[in-house]
DNA sequence: CGCGTTTGACCGGCGC
DNA sequence: GCGCCGGTCAAACGCG
């Protein structure tokens, strides 16, 4: 993985049948004046029919992963802005983000097909000027063609005033978001924690352990006593010899194994292909449409050798179409390509982090064995790496300098949410981890952060995930730095909202 | 003909 | 107990 620009944990998709995130999903189908084939990808397109649209069905066993990222990238550049080596568009990201004026013309003359009147007609008036030559109806139409200029001007103005004040509402609405979940949360901790806590008491033999930690280590035991139907050949896995050091109480190597086995990791990514591709081989095997979302979930299981009990779920998010969300589920039981090496690292880590988190290990660590060593793209642009037990969640999400919208994590009981501004301590500490690394070009992008220079987050990020790549310890280190943060952040309940989008750290049972 | 996809049926978990 | 829902199975089908 090449450029990875987030890293979350999180768990259920159904978030968004949840929540309806003021931000994120707003721009890409509802941008005012998407015509003719973006119409394709939109609600025509998607509506909730049983016939599975055209860009959707037939995933295919090898796909591209055709997944535009790179405007999450730069901090200081609009997000909207085609990079200068891409130009292709990310429909509907032209609106909300705006912040420089001028650059819109950039983007207007850059696109062919633009979707926007506003930059198509900026698009004519410029190429009037330059294409009449001659001189008295030149003259006469410089002048129409400069008013139209000026009335472009005037509109533009117009707009991005607008843009500012859509930004604006939006952050209102994100602090409004977050102070309602935190309180929620608090609501539901006070109503529901004291019977929870009590039950789990008694059925952890009177041990009592932080109620996030308790919640895992039951399912965990809930997994450990079933035979675990979704993955019979799970059994089969072979323990690292090394667990035993993690063992806690109430946490046992079974528990520990089934909380692996049981782990998903799911990638959210925009892409306008039907699947991601990362290294594996998949057999589609159903095909379901999930209660609330208008596109089916399709469901493959690993064909790279029999038995592999690692199944995965595709499915495009109801709410930001372009969105796919892949879920990985179980640990392969052969070698990986190493296509898929880099990315199994990293989303072994995200689950590792799952665990560790819940077994306050010293370290907080597991061994990595025990992890689900799915595969996940990592070509490049990924955006957003999930990973998640149905309980403790964690996101770093690297895409955003600060949350403009409710951070990914749902249905979860806890979740901490570390975002751009975190890069540098999060990378830092991991780099103190592994001191290894140091003189790296990781640690060199990491020290050009460090002294301000915002544009090296994705080089950081970049580089970093370069190095879980070829070496997945760093991944190891990564994860110590998320779970002390984690930590950190548990221990300080202030944390919950930071306007620099730090560490969010809440409670949201939903 | 073999392999992969589609799709309706089936099963188990869960909430009411 | 019943119904809903997610996940899986397996026969039918399509394609190379």
């Amino acid at each position: 993985m090449a450029k990875t620009s987030g890293l979350s944990i999180d768990f259920d998709p159904n978030y968004f049948l949840i929540h309806n995130p003021p931000v994120l999903n707003s721009f890409p189908e509802y941008t005012p004046k998407d015509t003719n084939k973006n119409n394709n990808n939109n609600k025509t397109m998607f509506s909730g029919t049983t016939t599975t649209p055209a860009n959707m069905s037939l995933p295919s066993t090898v796909d591209r992963f055709p997944v535009n990222f790179d405007c999450f990238y730069d901090q200081t550049r609009p997000s909207f802005l085609p990079s200068d080596d891409d130009k292709r568009r990310v429909v509907g990201e032209l609106d909300f983000f705006a912040e420089k004026n001028d650059k819109l013309v950039d983007v207007a003359d850059s696109m062919h097909t633009s979707d926007a009147g506003l930059e198509l007609n900026v698009n004519i008036g410029l190429n009037l000027l330059t294409t009449n030559t001659s001189t008295d109806q030149s003259t006469i139409e410089d002048k129409k063609a400069n008013n139209e200029v000026a009335v472009l001007r005037a509109k533009l103005v117009q707009l991005n005033a607008e843009n500012e004040r859509l930004k604006e509402m939006l952050i209102q609405a994100t602090e409004n978001y977050n102070t309602m979940k935190i309180h929620l949360c608090s609501l539901m901790i006070k109503n529901g924690g004291k019977a929870k806590e009590e039950e789990n008491k008694k059925r952890n033999g009177g041990i009592i352990v932080p109620r996030q930690f308790i919640d895992l280590g039951l399912a965990v035991a809930a997994d450990a006593d079933e035979s675990s139907p979704s993955s019979p050949e799970g059994k089969s896995q072979p323990e690292d010899s090394s667990i035993g050091d993690n063992k806690v109480p109430g946490f046992n190597v079974d528990q520990s194994e089934a909380a692996m086995r049981k782990a998903r990791v799911s990638v959210r990514a925009r892409s306008e292909a039907p699947m991601i591709t990362d290294g594996c081989q998949w057999r589609k095997y159903g095909q379901k449409m999930a209660k609330g979302n208008p596109c089916p979930r399709a469901y493959y299981r690993c064909t790279m050798a029999t038995g592999c009990p690692v199944r995965k779920q595709v499915q495009r998010c109801a709410e930001d179409r372009t969105i796919l969300i892949t879920t990985y589920e179980g640990n392969h039981n052969h070698p990986l390509p190493p296509s898929a090496m880099s990315m199994a690292s990293t989303t072994s880590s995200a689950a590792r982090m799952l665990v560790s988190g819940s077994t306050s290990s010293p370290d907080g660590l597991m061994n990595s064995n025990l992890l689900t060593t799915t595969l996940l793209p990592c070509s490049s642009t990924m955006a957003t790496i999930s990973a998640s037990t149905p309980f403790p969640s964690v996101t770093l999400d690297l895409t955003q300098s600060s949350f403009s919208s409710p951070p990914p994590p749902y249905n979860i009981a806890n979740s901490v949410a570390v975002t751009a501004a975190l890069v540098p301590q999060v990378f830092g500490q991991a780099l103190d981890n592994q001191s290894k690394f140091s003189g790296t070009q990781m640690s060199k992008d990491l020290d050009r952060l460090q002294q301000g220079e915002q544009n090296s987050i994705a080089d950081t990020v970049n580089a970093a995930t370069a190095a879980i790549a070829t070496d997945p310890s760093f991944a190891d280190a990564l994860a110590a730095a998320i779970t002390s943060i984690i930590e950190s952040s548990q221990s300080h309940p202030n944390n919950g909202h930071n306007s620099n989008g730090n560490v969010t750290n809440t409670s949201n049972a939903m």
